[in-house]
DNA sequence: CAAAAATTTTTCCATCTGGTAAAATGCTAA
DNA sequence: TTAGCATTTTACCAGATGGAAAAATTTTTG
């Protein structure tokens, strides 16, 4: 626990100390999803005894979610810098680039949130139908202007997010498969930017 | 054991049970990963104990893999459904609409593969780099044609197939968040057809 | 330095879980 | 009907796992 009476460097070791354990638990979680992950895998991850990782964090699912609520925002941010003012071809290839940077860049915090949903949600379901539902809805109505100005072909916005979602994703989540399937490829990264760029964009771009 | 003296009536039964229990466990796999699903939990969902299950299967593992290889085939279909001599845009169509429907008929079986390939494939890596590789090579070059015919845009036609399952498996694998974003749409599949096919041929078919 | 507070380690425990042993029951064929 | 095989159930067990208790150690403060 904080305590009030603590000096500076007391407080910023116990951070420290406390961000070590939660990247040892991103990476256990995000390999083997809550029940497939142990107290004792993240202990040793972080370098300490089980009891000790106890003694900063409550317990297991305490962890759990305090990892959700911190990435949360980070995994916000590439969709809520889409900008309503901006060229419509130009926002969805930033946010495109955005997303798929997120994969390349952040894949453990991708795979734990993929865990997490695929199982059903049960600890971050309030999560999505409250916060992401409401930016969802928010950018939706950003993209439906676009369409109604004829700038975009018509789509669904909602499932336009999601294939959006998907494709980038895909490559952080299931990584595994790609790389089984187009080998341990350097560049796959590059590839796939330019691949989606060319589907999403000129897809989504009328034929007049 | 099947033994050879038994009856056709018991290897019916036999077969029956079997197949009762490989349903159960996939529904406990698909919903719970491979170390989060108990032999406790796939025995009850299948009606009896759990010592009964390991009479009929050795093990947990075992159950596991028999799954995934039972379902390989089937997963694979849609795929391979795809014809070279047709035309290209009606092929991908074709093909977005088996996806699709597999999302929507089987969810479970895309939910226990999707558990599988974000945990790093640990148990099937063999037949994504064997089986899947072959089969997705294969249909890679027939894209490569059509390419080089000029009846598709020029994209990577291996990540042009990871696109297609991305987007199509998402609405099984992460139906949670689709639920909770999207509400509990009945349309929900119809929409992403809808979406997809506008995205992928619009995006894929040469303009002028 | 000495007391107090913070941190870490050692020990321990209850529960869960995959799996085994063996007994009990059901079924089939002679 | 009964011997023999198939099936199911009832204990049972060893190891893993989340977590608590408490002792030991380190750090801070007066």
């Amino acid at each position: 626990m904080a305590r009030a009476g603590q000096t500076r460097k007391q407080s910023e070791a116990r951070a420290a100390t406390e961000a070590r354990i939660l990247d040892a638990a991103l990476e256990v979680f995000a390999a083997n999803g809550f029940r497939g992950a142990t107290l004792d895998g993240i202990a040793e991850a972080a370098g300490m005894s089980k009891p000790n990782v106890l003694y900063y964090f409550p317990g297991k699912q305490e962890m759990y979610v305090a990892l959700l609520d911190g990435l949360m925002e980070t995994w916000l941010e590439p969709l809520e810098a889409m900008r309503s003012d901006g060229e419509p071809v130009e926002e969805l290839r930033g946010y495109i680039r955005r997303k798929l940077d997120m994969a390349r860049l952040y894949p453990r915090e991708s795979r734990l949130f993929a865990n997490e949903i695929v199982q059903g949600a049960p600890r971050i379901e309030p999560m999505l139908s409250g916060r992401l539902r409401d930016l969802v809805e928010e950018k939706a109505e950003v993209i439906r202007g676009w369409i109604a100005a004829g700038q975009l072909v018509a789509v669904d916005p909602v499932h336009l997010l999601f294939a959006i979602w998907a494709t980038t994703q895909h490559y952080a989540d299931f990584d595994a498969q790609v790389q089984a399937v187009a080998g341990e490829d350097a560049q796959r990264f590059e590839t796939a930017q330019a691949t989606l760029e060319t589907l999403f964009l000129n897809g989504l771009q009328p034929r007049d």
